[in-house]
This record gives structure tokens, sequence and C-alpha cells, in this order.
RNA sequence: GGAGAAGUGCCAGAGUGGUUGAAUGGGACUGACUCGAAAUCAGUUUUACGCCUAAUCCGUGUAACGGGGGUUCGAAUCCCUCCUUCUCCGCCA
């Protein structure tokens, strides 16, 4: 969430930008402070009666000890009508900090100067491409075909065992899988990022710390009987595990890498935009995370997606960087790029990784901070991005290097996955 | 799942109703000593939100001893509840 001194001295800054992410109820700014002013208020009214309260109930006992029963009584009496004087003030105190709390957990994160305005999907930025279209032989499959000619993934077989959305991978399909993780995990890994097996499921704390409660709560899967929600992402977790921590400013930056399965509902969704493994309720994910002086975050934003883009030239399919505009952001984002390969078959670009600066928004929820040079206690910067999911991986790298006997595998993916090309 | 014990500051560990935001030890930081270091001595060392203020300095108020609620003039200390950890039993990859 935003915090509250920026929103105070920028006020007129924080509604323009939020006007770039199309956020329809700007007058909640205004409402904010206005909040704040009556809470200040409050507040001073709610601690002067307790400061009296105080230091009457300290001289009961100091009157008690010398044994002046009578006086005593008398203070108690006092304590009593400031303490009747008090409970309206203290009610209106919690009842306007949850709807200040309210407002404020329900404003965006506000996009970065240089997002572009626009509503859609078709108005994001493309910044670069990379890599070539193949050119198909005859006959051409799309990665669904392909996945059963080979033998790679059963979807019919995970309606069976779960539902749509749940596909099952095969031999050489679950070996790729494994290939895959294995090698975004090392790449991650010599690139500094420290691994972590997270939990996959979270409570309410670090569901809210990033973000994802209470704005996509229809997008998680959820235990009840454990009030768990199985993650959407390692970034839930991972981000998490600095959770209410005050670092050294020496420890910074912080770099996380995680393969977790993710979860997600993706409720509504439906058509050939769900085929095959275009979009999936359950998928494999190597994810990276990094805490960073906030000065230094947006260097570090260009950093990860260039980790990222290295990476997936490696793959050697062709992709393309988006700057995503404001209306295609998510609610916490402050600046995101978006990866995209091409899907030769199908014709069409699938997102693979989004890389994301969160700066304050995600830490200010969880607490974050760091001690700067002088002392004084601030926020940290959160970043992350996919690196990467792999069904759309796969889907491309299936589709693309499609020879018509075989897949031929990428030279790096190779010594991951034990053979150069999967044949039938 | 059953029975019991416990959760205090960066760490260890006192404190069982009233000057305890918290003894003591360790760690860390600052200063002195030293050519420098170690040792020693002195000091500092939580966070959030207010008020005051030019100030994120200083001063000052409130809150926080696992989370939430309660009893009381007053709670780290008593009660309830949830969570977590430990021990024993059961079950189990």
């Amino acid at each position: 969430m935003l915090q509250l001194g920026f929103i105070r001295q920028h006020a007129e800054l924080v509604k323009e930008r939020l006007a770039i992410k199309n956020f329809p109820s700007l007058d909640l700014v205004d409402k904010v402070l206005q909040f704040d002013d009556q809470r200040k208020k409050l507040q001073l009214e709610s601690d002067t009666i307790q400061s009296k309260i105080n230091s009457a109930s300290k001289e009961i006992g100091q009157l008690m000890a010398k044994g002046e029963k009578q006086e005593a009584e008398n203070k108690k009496q006092e304590v009593a009508s400031l303490k009747s004087a008090l409970q309206p003030i203290a009610e209106q105190l919690s009842k306007i900090e949850n709807k200040l709390n309210e407002a404020l957990i329900t404003l965006p994160n506000v996009p970065s100067a240089v997002v572009p305005a626009g509503k859609t999907p078709a108005d994001n930025l493309i910044v670069r491409e990379g890599g070539k279209k193949p050119a198909l032989p005859e006959g051409a499959s799309p990665h669904w075909e392909l996945a059963k000619k080979f033998n790679l993934i059963d979807f019919e077989l995970g309606n069976k065992i779960t539902g749509s959305g749940f596909p099952v991978y095969v031999s050489k399909g679950a070996k790729l899988q494994r290939a895959l993780i294995q090698y975004f995990l090392e790449y991650n890994i010599d690139a500094g990022y420290v691994e972590y097996q997270p939990p996959y499921m979270v409570n309410e704390a670090s569901a809210f710390g990033t973000g994802q409660l209470p704005d996509k709560e229809g997008q998680m899967y959820f235990a009840s009987l454990d009030n768990f929600y199985l993650i959407p992402t390692a970034e839930v977790p991972v981000t998490n595990i600095y959770r209410d921590a005050i670092l050294k400013e020496s420890e910074l930056p912080l770099r996380m890498t995680a393969y977790t399965p993710c979860f997600r509902r993706e409720a509504g969704s439906y058509g050939k935009d769900v085929r095959g493994l275009n979009r999936v309720h359950q998928f494999d994910k190597v994810e990276i995370v990094q805490l960073v002086h906030p000065d230094k975050s947006y260097d570090v934003l260009e950093e990860m997606v260039n980790h990222i883009e290295k990476l997936l030239g490696t793959l050697q399919l062709p992709y393309r960087i988006l700057k995503l505009c404001g209306g295609d952001m998510s609610f916490a984002s402050a600046l995101t790029y978006d990866f995209e390969v091409f899907s030769a078959a199908q014709q069409k670009w699938l997102e693979v990784s989004s890389v994301t600066n969160f700066e304050t928004f995600q830490t200010n929820r969880m607490k974050i901070r760091f001690k700067d040079g002088g002392g004084k206690t601030q926020l940290a910067h959160s970043l992350n991005g996919s690196s990467l999911a792999l069904p759309r991986i796969v889907a491309c790298l299936l589709e693309n290097h499609q020879d018509g006997q075989s897949i031929r595998l990428p030279e790096i993916l190779q010594k991951y996955f034990g053979a150069t090309s999967i044949g039938v």
C-alpha cells in the first residue's frame, strides 16, 4: 500500500498517476487524507486522556502503599469518569482507523513516470524484439497435437484425476519439465540468487503482504479448513520471507529464486485462449525476487529484464519485451515489463514472464525495512520476475522447434535433458 | 490425534499485579587508551503512531513482553481463546 506521508505530500501527483492506471475512485485519495486528519485529532484526545488515567493510576498505587484508602478511592472515581470520557473517543478512533486502513489498501500502487497511458494490452509498448520466427515445415502442428504425438502431456488424464487445466506430464514430457526447472534454477543461482523451496500454501498475512489479498481473492485456491491459500506464484512465500524484518543496509540487495508449482483459478477464462498449455490451473514456474535499496530499484529492474532476456535467448525462441500500459498493469505494480514468446503454430504471442518493480507498495504492507547510513529506518523496494513460467515455454519449444520427425532441443537444454531432441 | 510444558528486546535470560520499555550477561555501535589491533574503561543500542518543531535533530505523549479478547484504578505478570515451539504417547512418507 502507498505510504501515508507520500500521499500527504503528493496528493495531486498520486491522483494524476492513478488516473493513468484508470483507477476510477480518485476521490479516495482525498478521503484518505481526511480520515487521517480525523485520526490524528482523535488520537491526540485519546492519548491525552489516557495519559491522565495512567498518572492517576500510578498515584492510586502510591496512596495505597501509604495506606491512604480514602484518597485512593477518590482517585478511582476520578479515573472512572476519565474512562467514561475516553470510551466514545476510543470507539470513534478505532472506527476511523478502520476506514483509513480500508481506503489505503484499496488504493493501487502509483505507476512510475515512464508508464504509458492506455487501457488494454493493445496499448502496451513494444520495447524490443529478439530471436527470429521459424519457418515451420509443411503440416506443422500446435503444441497440444505435438504433445499427444510424442506422448509428452496427457490432458485427458488430468481431467479425470482433477479437472480441466491440470495437465499430466508423461515420460519425456515430465523429463523436459524437470530439465527446464533445473536449468532455470542453475542459471539464477549462477547470477547470485539464493535458492529457496518455500511452502506452496500461505496464510492470509502472506497473501496480503504481496498484494494478492484483498484484490485477487477469487484467483486463488483456498483451503478453507485451515485458512490457507495455494500460492499463485512463488513471489508470495518468497517475498514474505523477510516480512517484519529490519535489515542492515549492507544486506541489500537480497536476491532469491525458487521453483514452485503455481495454482490459479483463472475464473472466467474459456475458449481457444485456454487450449492446451496456453492457460492452466496448475503450472510450474521458477521465480526471482529481489529486495533492494530504493535508490537502486530501477537499475535492478533493468538488470532483471536483461537477465531474463538472456535466458530466453539461450532457448532460441522469438520473443518481445513489452512495457505495460497503465490499464494493463497489476494493482501492486509501479512498472512492469512483460516477456512474450511467439508460438509459431498458433501464430500468437504468449506471456512467459512479467518483471515488476513494486517500489514500497509490498514492503509497506510487509514492513520490510532497512537501516540506512544515517541510522534511519526506511522501506526497501521489492521486485520480482518469472524466470520462467514453464507451460508456454514448452508450448513454444514444441511448436517452434518441430521438424516433422522430432522436436530439436536448444543446445543449452540438451545436457539437462540428456538428449538432443525428442522423437517418437 | 491425546497428555503436559513453554512463548519476554539482535541473542541468551530475569521478572508472577503498581516508578519494568523491561534486571543481568553476550553481541553490535560510539568514544578513550594504542603506531594499529586485542584487552580494558566509559557510553549508546526496539518499533509504531501522535504532539511540539524549519527538521526524518531535541523534547514530550500513547501503544507494544507470540496474536486477539477479558478482569482491574493499574497486567509482561491473573482469566479466555487462537497460533507456534518443546517433551511423552499414538499415527505416518
